[in-house]
DNA sequence: GATTGGCCCCAAGGACCCTT
DNA sequence: AAGGGTCCTTGGGGCCAATC
């Protein structure tokens, strides 16, 4: 290397050129009409006056500030100055100009007074227009609240026919279409009255949920400027995680579908129009078809190879989702090119960490759309990922971090979080990743690594989401997390999580934006574990899989149902919050603890020996948790 | 799946004030 | 008067969620 290696490209050259010719005329010419007592304004200025290479605007003003705006001669004024501006009869046949009420009234008359002269003008009305059509539903609306007293006084004592009927306003929507060809009108959506349609039920909810929440606030902070003391501990007022849930306690849904475009964007080069064709020497293709059939073929799972239909029931095994079983055919396949037909996103996310195993060429079909590139070359991306991705050089297992995130992120089997998409998270584990992944712990799903991971990755996205204003002076989640000294890495993640959450609350109306605790987080993290799981053993013939009990579920009466949070913590909020003044406004708490709570076990077992104590600790004391721990 | 509306952040620019 | 700083408004872009 040498500094003759460091040589400027033609496009710097000229933009040093440029820089330079400016910046010196700018100079030369205030040093020199300073002799001649003229100043020249800011250089800020001198560079925004247009020059000939200024890029022309279609856009016109017309300087009328001397006119009585409102007159009739101003418009037809203006009128003039567009006819000679856009040179009506040479370059354009038609001009649109819009009006606000009055001078759209002038427009209208001017025409009809000028006849075909004025044709090349299509008037239109502006704004103004808009409340016209809007009056008759704040008139139906507010009729019989006071609208009918106001009206009275307001319009001079004119009767309430002018109000209902919108006649002062003199221009009505029959005269503007008479007035000639109607020119194509931009769209507007009206906004309107109806009604948002949520259940009546659902909405009691979540009012009450919120005004929970705000009472709760408020105590808690009067409480603390009374003792003085910082507020701690759990930093919830319901006892639902629910960035995670509903107050039902339904899971949170999200598009799956976002991932694949976060994946073509990022990674375009994996995504092909169309197959390429196989070479001469390349022997078999298979083509596997993941139930997108809407006829008989849809519950079966059929391939394609050499023209004739196959069933591949044989070879299923116990898989249960035409998702993973197109990876086990697609892995016992003699064929050396597989083409999947999935319209499912899940389907190349599963077989992301295994592709490189079959030591075939694999190609998955997305959705069909002429438009859009729909075959995904799963090596290619597998390279995009690995090798051309600069945000994620030097990250281990980086294949299963992918995965492990798209199911963290909320898929078929868990819940997603609200607020924060696909793209949010594939966004900030890449910009994170070195802080998130730490020594390849992000893909240990059995161990406490994969979890503390876990826990920076959820950090992360949340303090992202509020990093302009939440965080200072930090600005990264990695500084935020190395300014925390005390305790073992256990402690250091949960006081982490407890940072953010409490940073939060500085920002947030209603715990639906708040960061789930770090036990309702370890849950999700459970779930999700279990579906990595089954993911990758998406080869192998047989699953085994762990108790769906000791995942963050929990199956009463034969249903299945999601564990949101460790009982201790439902206890906690309840004692917390239920016990004073606060009930009036507060969630009915039976019906957000459904019936069999009382039967929940608690899904974290190392938990459980420390649980009868605290219990009986809190029995004693309402307001234990308001209280730091040095003051009971 | 595509469209649309809502929300947030950010950049740009104007108003205003202060300093040089 | 120029320049810099702060505050505020505005418009655009990105993203998410609701809707059909």
């Amino acid at each position: 290397m040498s500094p003759s290696d460091l040589k400027e490209t033609a496009a710097e050259i000229s933009e040093w050129d440029e820089f330079y010719r400016s910046v010196t005329k700018y100079g030369f010419s205030k040093n020199f009409f300073k002799k001649e007592n003229i100043v020249l304004p800011g250089i800020k200025t001198f560079f925004s006056i247009p020059v000939e290479s200024t890029e022309k605007s279609d856009f016109s003003s017309v300087a009328i500030l001397d006119e009585t705006a409102d007159s009739k001669d101003t418009v037809l004024k203006v009128l003039n100055i567009l006819y000679d501006k856009f040179q009506v009869g040479q370059l354009t046949n038609y001009v649109i100009v819009v009006g606000d009420g009055k001078s759209y009234d002038h427009l209208i008359k001017l025409k009809s007074e000028y006849g075909e002269q004025m044709d090349w003008v299509l008037a239109y009305p502006g704004d103004w227009h808009i409340y016209k059509n809007v009056l008759p539903i704040f008139v139906k609306i507010y009729f019989d609240a006071g609208l009918r007293q106001l009206a009275t006084k307001h319009h001079h004592g004119a009767t309430l026919k002018v109000l209902t009927e919108c006649s002062k306003f003199a221009v009505t929507h029959r005269t503007y279409e008479t007035a000639g060809k109607p020119p194509s009108r931009k769209r507007r959506n009206l906004k309107t009255f109806a009604p948002i349609k949520i259940t009546i039920h659902k909405q009691k909810k979540e009012i009450k949920d919120q005004n929970t929440v705000i009472s709760c606030l408020r105590k808690k902070i009067a409480f603390s400027k009374h003792s003085g003391n910082a507020v701690k501990d759990l930093d919830q007022f319901l006892q639902l995680p629910r960035a995670l849930c509903d107050a039902e306690g339904i899971p949170e849904k999200g598009q799956k579908a976002t991932a694949a475009n976060v994946f073509k964007n990022i990674y375009s080069d994996a995504f092909l129009l169309q197959v390429p064709k196989a070479p001469v020497s390349s022997k078999t293709t298979v083509i596997i078809d993941a139930g997108g059939f809407d006829d008989d073929r849809k519950a079966r799972a059929i391939s394609i190879l050499k023209g004739q239909v196959v069933d591949y029931d044989l070879a299923s095994g116990n898989h249960e989702e035409a998702d993973t079983r197109v990876w086990l055919h697609a892995s016992v396949t003699t064929a050396d090119q597989v083409i999947i037909y999935s319209p499912d996103t899940d389907v190349f996310f599963i077989g992301l960490p295994l592709v490189s195993d079959l030591n075939k060429t694999v190609y998955v079909q997305l959705r069909d759309s002429p438009y859009n590139n729909s075959f995904l070359s799963m090596d290619k991306l597998v390279k995009c990922i690995t090798l051309n991705d600069s945000l994620l050089q030097g990250i281990d297992s980086v294949l299963i971090c992918m995965q492990l995130l798209f199911i963290y992120s909320g898929c078929d089997f868990v819940s997603y979080f609200r607020g924060c998409g696909k793209k949010t998270f594939f966004d900030v584990f890449r910009k994170h990743a070195s802080f998130i992944v730490g020594n390849g712990s992000f893909s240990d799903v059995h161990g406490h690594n994969g979890l503390y991971s876990f826990y920076r990755l959820i950090c992360s996205v949340y303090f992202s989401k509020h990093r302009a204003a939440a965080f200072q002076p930090y600005s990264t989640p990695k500084s935020l997390f190395d300014s925390i000294s005390e305790g073992d890495l256990h402690e250091k993640h949960i006081s982490f999580i407890s940072a953010i959450r409490e940073k939060l609350w500085e920002r947030v109306v209603t715990e639906v934006e708040m960061m789930p605790n770090h036990e309702a987080l370890k849950l999700h993290w459970m779930r999700c574990c279990w579906v990595f799981d089954y993911w990758s053993q998406s080869t192998s013939n047989t699953h085994a899989l762990s108790d769906l009990s000791k995942c963050g579920w929990q199956i009463t009466d034969n249903r299945l149902e999601i564990v949101w949070d460790t009982v201790l913590n439902f206890q906690k909020v309840e004692k917390n919050y239920s016990g004073d003044q606060v009930l009036d406004m507060s969630i009915d708490l039976d019906d957000v603890i459904s019936d069999d709570t009382e039967e929940f076990e608690d899904p974290v077992e190392v938990e459980q020996p420390e649980l009868d104590g605290l219990v009986e600790q809190l029995d004693q004391t309402d307001d234990y948790w308001l209280f730091s721990t040095e003051e009971i």
